[in-house]
DNA sequence: CCGAATATTTCAGACTGTCAAGTAATGGGG
DNA sequence: CCCCATTACTTGACAGTCTGAAATATTCGG
């Protein structure tokens, strides 16, 4: 793992390379035209679907979103002056700030995922077993522990 | 519009969309820090890529980035103050100005491109066998005509 | 030759991101 | 108990990306 070798990709690996760039160009416009359905834009959006499961401290947030917490701190300003996120303080803690979805928010934020689920759908084009067989090569290729 | 039939995709879609957005994160990942290590933007580095291999309009440059032209005057100006790019008049139309890598953009391209192939080989978990089964999955989910 | 269309730039404005400095609260050691 | 290093968050300044509207130059069809 240590020793980069610099061994040239063969065509397979720069096609796949490739193919993971479209992917990734599609899922990109795909979110970002949800997210604007909405009014949001795609950070706005990851930070609203982040609430959405739990509140969180600002830091939580910039960790999760691996960005500065002063960065956060603009973007909940912005969702928060539109009534989808409010700031709670912490009972454990008072430095703390907990972010936190009102009940518009997460209708926002069921509406997204809605649009997403649907828009994401090239899914669609696969068998069952092709998705199974695509979901062991990315869990894979992902390193994740099967 | 077409009426959008919103069932509900099941557990195994959600896991495969839930992988894919992880591969789209980590690619993310390596393509900023790749273009980092040459202290360019992700932009920077997508429009510079674009041009190593041959000059184009601004215009033409819009379209394959999806933005606007008048977002690429200012990128084009960055990477032109450096050195790593030049506009040239068209030949042929006098209102077109064609951007292209320099000789030192070229260098620079080039170096990204080979930290890019290495820092994108989560693939190399992958047999050949199993490359070539991601590429006809990836392949018919996008559903490529090619 | 004129007028519509095209290519680019400029400007104002919004958002995302960084970093450095400032404020408030916590908590451990003397 | 108090001090002070640490932690959480915000603020301000600045760079970059993006959009949309207006300005300029050029092309091209009639």
């Amino acid at each position: 793992m240590a020793a980069p070798q610099k061994t040239r990709p063969d065509a397979l690996t720069l096609e796949v390379v490739d193919l993971i760039g479209t992917v990734v160009a599609r899922y990109h416009e795909e979110y970002d035209d949800a997210a604007a359905e909405h009014a949001l834009t795609g950070a706005q959006a990851r930070l609203l679907s982040l609430l959405s499961l739990e509140p969180l401290p600002m830091r939580r947030l910039a960790q999760k979103l691996k960005c500065e917490p002063s960065n956060v701190t603009g973007i909940v300003d912005r969702l928060e002056s539109r009534g989808l996120v409010e700031r709670r303080p912490d009972p454990g803690d008072r430095r703390v700030k907990l972010a936190a979805v009102t009940d518009e928010g997460r209708r926002v934020a069921r509406g997204l995922r809605d649009s997403l689920h649907f828009a994401r759908e090239p899914l669609a084009e696969l068998s069952r077993d092709e998705r199974l067989a695509l979901r062991d090569l990315l869990q894979r290729m992902l390193g994740t522990p099967s």
